[in-house]
DNA sequence: CTAGGGTTAG
């Protein structure tokens, strides 16, 4: 009885015991209690002390227990101080299970922490305790959260030394290593590929190393292979190919993953909404994206929300964001930092400065969230798209945080955008003297030449481009259909319909022009006479695109095209005549933002 | 005691 007064009242005599139970086993049963009841780091240093106090220290169970435990709160070395005690306390017996409970519960904690798990495998090589195979799983999984290739290389040796690597979760957990490593391509396509059973985990790993890799093509090529292969895709699986699908905007693949979903009957998880609500709303169709958010039938996380409220944020629809933002707040769902990004940035987009001003404050004042560069870059940008490029400056001067080259890069353009030329030279310039080998900062500066009609300046800058080798990324642009993806990139011929499409481009330019259009050819980058540049325009990727797909569906039809890169001046402008004199909704995915462009207007309302 | 997944300014 003198043991329930040691540990806290209540829960060590909820405790049931089978009768005839020693002394030493009420200790440990209460322990592993209060191990299972335990909600704060407080209580687990209170425990600490009570394991200590009952000479519990080397009993496995209370250890593993504890260690298990003490991750939950980023404390494993309390766990690690039992094991290896640095007082002259008999340290426990020491096998394989023991040190896998630490090496997990130091692979889940924080970064800095990781590379314990590392030395504590070290430690069980010098007390000659060998690893089994639950030991590399954890080990490789902290290796992947430290990102390091080298070691990467070092563990698989170790993997391959103690004859796990015909183990299944082991080279599961190798692919994934590897592709958090940044080495999809070589190293985990080669486990992949010399992988003798391959299940699900197998290739979700690798689909989603390809995703996160930004090689978005590759995985969804994996996905159609695996269904060859006929191994079942299961809602991991599924995650992982609508965030690529999501990437390559594809929305008819986008529809056929749902409904591939529904017929499979694959588990509706929190992760598989929030993947559809992105891939949506990233494909260009954000009613259906909110249309999966209303209908979960899952709780919704904050990603839920968030993803939503980026959605409409994207395509514009401002106002709506902010509603759904209210909504969520009301439901008593806390935003975070993330969720407050996507806020400010609809407000951005859709020049709502007040608003924008009022979440702002809220975010510190009411939800106690301490603004980050990206916050601080919201409101920069939205003042400077409202026109208010004095008051961005301002900000900017009073911000607590150094601004970096985003912040100073959305000011610029605002300047071109509202005429503010000189102030557009000066800040680029600077940019330029900064981040001299970034491309973009040489674009915006050549295009306020452009706008100055300084042509020899915007020449010189040009030249200063191609001596220091640097390259403009070439504008591109995919399209999707009937289940394949073209892709396009300026004066393409590529294609085998390349003479109808350029046919077709010049007879566009026809019609749009007897409605109205006049080129903007100041932003061609040579100096060059006005119909050569105005040539020069009609080569762009984003007119090739949509001259193929007039030409290859039938009238109505909407067109969505996907843009690497911002949209043009003059692209923006003659797609506006193309949906009127075409009687075509076409929906464009910017390097930002959506335009959808209906009867010669565009729901960014010219301003982007 | 083992593996794979969702949102982030321009």
């Amino acid at each position: 009885m003198e043991l329930t007064k040691l540990c806290w009242g209540a829960t060590a005599l909820e405790v049931q015991l089978p009768a005839g139970t020693t002394k030493r086993r009420v200790a440990e049963q209460a322990c592993l209690s209060l191990l299972t009841s335990c909600e704060t780091l407080l209580r687990l240093t209170q425990i600490h002390a009570l394991i200590l106090k009952l000479g519990l220290h080397r009993n496995p169970l209370v250890l593993t227990k504890f260690a298990a435990t003490s991750s939950h709160f980023d404390a494993a070395h309390y766990a690690a101080s039992f094991i290896f005690p640095d007082d002259d306390r008999p340290a426990p017996h020491r096998d394989a299970f023991l040190f896998n409970t630490l090496i997990r519960a130091f692979a889940h904690s924080a970064a800095h922490s990781k590379p314990r798990a590392l030395r504590l495998y070290s430690a069980m090589l010098r007390h000659d305790v060998p690893p089994n195979k639950f030991t590399f799983p954890f080990l490789l999984k902290a290796c992947a959260g430290l990102a390091d290739l080298p070691l990467a290389k070092t563990l698989h040796s170790s993997v391959v030394k103690f004859g796990f690597d015909r183990d299944l979760h082991v080279r599961n957990t190798m692919i994934h290593m590897y592709c958090c490593c940044g080495d999809a391509a070589e190293s985990a396509q080669k486990v992949f590929d010399g992988s003798p059973r391959r299940d699900s985990v197998t290739w979700s790993a690798i689909i989603g190393g390809y995703a996160r890799a930004g090689n978005s093509a590759r995985a969804v090529a994996l996905f159609r292979e695996m269904q060859v292969t006929g191994v079942c895709p299961d809602e991991v699986t599924m995650v992982s190919v609508l965030s690529a699908c999501a990437d390559l905007g594809a929305l008819e693949l986008g529809m056929w993953l749902e409904s591939y979903v529904e017929r499979k009957s694959i588990t509706k998880s929190v992760e598989l909404c929030n993947a559809l609500i992105d891939m949506f709303a990233k494909c260009g169709d954000v009613d259906r994206a909110m249309k999966v958010f209303r209908e979960m039938e899952v709780m919704r996380t904050i990603v839920s929300w968030t993803s939503v409220i980026v959605g409409l944020a994207m395509h514009g629809r401002g106002l709506e964001a902010v509603s759904v933002f209210d909504e969520m707040v009301e439901q008593g769902v806390e935003p975070d930092d993330v969720a407050f990004i996507g806020v400010l940035s609809a407000c951005s987009h859709s020049g709502l400065v007040d608003k924008g001003r009022y979440y702002f404050n809220t975010m510190q004042n009411r939800f106690c969230i301490l603004p980050k560069i990206e916050h601080y870059g919201c409101m920069v940008d939205m003042l400077s798209r409202a026109g208010l490029v004095n008051e961005a400056l301002e900000f900017v001067q009073a911000m607590p945080i150094e601004p970096n080259q985003v912040i100073w890069r959305s000011i610029v353009t605002a300047c071109h955008a509202r005429g503010e030329l000189k102030l557009g030279e000066t800040i680029s310039e600077e940019l330029i003297r900064r981040e001299p080998m970034h491309e973009s900062n040489y674009v915006m500066l050549s295009n306020i030449y452009a706008k100055l009609l300084r042509w020899e300046k915007k020449t010189k800058v040009r030249e200063i481009m191609d001596v220091k080798g640097i390259r403009k990324i070439p504008g591109s642009t995919m399209i999707e259909m009937n289940g394949e993806i073209y892709e396009f990139v300026a004066g393409d011929k590529s294609h085998d319909q390349y003479k109808e499409i350029y046919g077709m481009v010049e007879e566009m330019g026809r019609e749009i022009k007897r409605e109205g259009y006049v080129p903007t050819t100041s932003k061609v980058l040579l100096d060059i006479d006005e119909e050569d540049k105005e040539d020069a325009l009609y080569r762009h990727s984003e007119k090739l695109a949509i001259a193929f797909v007039l030409l290859n569906t039938p009238p109505g039809t909407p067109i969505r095209i996907v843009k690497n890169l911002r949209v043009c001046e003059d692209c923006h402008s003659a797609t506006k005549f193309i949906s009127k004199v075409y009687n075509r909704e076409i929906v464009v995915r910017d390097r930002n933002r959506f335009h959808h462009f209906n009867n010669g207007l565009c729901s960014c309302g010219d301003f982007w």
